[in-house]
DNA sequence: CGTTCTTCCTACAGTTCGTAGTACTTCGGT
DNA sequence: ACCGAAGTACTACGAACTGTAGGAAGAACG
C-alpha cells in the first residue's frame, strides 16, 4: 500500500503551475494565481484554492491573512527548491552516475553559466585551501 | 482528470529500488532483482515482475528473452538518466533560479568533484573558443 | 506425468491530482 | 440592519499511479 511522501516535491502540472506563479509574483492570493493562467484554460477559483491549500499542507506554501483573503507565499524560493531537489537526486545516485551527470550538466550550460560555475568553484577552492 | 505522463520518470519507491538494482547489476531477471532486496522485506516475485513490466512500458527498461526467462536492462544508464531529469528541472526554471541552484550545487560538491567540474568547464571553453 | 520456474493477466486498495459544487462567513455599501 | 460580492471551508469524485499479489498456464526436466 503506497504510503510514501517524498517530503518536498510535487508532481502535478497544476501544482507546478501554481508554484511557478507564486515564485513569479513573490506572493499572491488565489485569485492572483488564477489570473496568471491563460484565460483560455483558466481553472475554477476553488480548484486553485484546493491545490494551494494542499501545497500549504505539505509545507511548500505558507499563507497569512490580509483582510478577508489569504495571501500565499512560497516557503522556499525557487532557487533553493531547485537546488534541493537536484541535490536529493544526486545524493541517491552512485558516485559514477553522479560524476557523469555533472559532466553532462556542465556540458549543457550556457557559456556564461559555465564560466560562472567554474569561477565560483575556483573561488571556493581558494577560500577553503587556507583552512585545510 | 489527471492525464499527464511526465515521460521518463518514476515516483515510486519500489520502482526506484528496481532501477537501482538494475543499474548496479547491469542487467538481470526478475529474480535477480528480487535477490537484491534485503531478505527481510523481500517482495513477491510477481510484485517485482509487475513493477518491472510497467517500467518497460514506460521505456525505462527493455527486456529480451534468455531461455525461459527475460533479462531486463536499463534503457539509459544511471548517469544519463540523472543528467536528463536534472536537465529537465533546470530547463523549467527561471534564469535566476537556475543560476542560484547551480551555485548551490557547486557548493555542495565534494572538493574533487568541484575541481573536476571546473576543469571540465575550462576545457570546453578552450575548445570552443577556437571556433568562435 | 508431476514438479518447478516463469510469464501473463487480473485485481484491488491506498494515494495523489485535477476539478469543482455547496454552503457558510465576512466586509463594504445603502 | 440587510444585501450582494468576495472569499473560505468542507466535501466529493473519477482518473492515474503504486505496491501488492493471486491464479492460470507454458516450458523444462526427471
Amino acid at each position: 500500500m503506497p504510503k510514501r511522501r517524498r517530503d518536498l516535491d510535487f508532481r502535478g502540472n497544476l501544482q507546478a503551475e501554481v508554484m511557478s506563479a507564486i515564485w513569479k509574483l513573490g506572493e499572491g492570493t488565489v485569485e492572483d494565481v488564477r489570473q496568471q493562467q491563460a484565460q483560455r484554460r483558466r481553472s475554477a477559483y476553488t480548484t486553485i484554492q484546493t491545490v494551494m491549500n494542499r501545497l500549504v499542507e505539505r509545507g511548500l506554501l505558507t499563507r497569512r491573512r490580509r483582510g478577508n483573503a489569504y495571501v500565499y507565499r512560497a516557503e522556499y524560493d525557487e532557487g533553493a527548491y531547485l537546488a534541493r531537489t537536484i541535490g536529493d537526486r544526486l545524493a541517491d545516485a552512485s558516485p559514477e552516475a553522479r560524476r557523469s551527470a555533472l559532466v553532462n550538466l556542465v556540458e549543457s550550460l550556457e557559456p556564461g553559466e559555465r564560466q560562472e560555475v567554474a569561477r565560483y568553484a575556483r573561488r571556493i577552492r581558494r577560500t577553503r585551501s587556507k583552512r585545510d
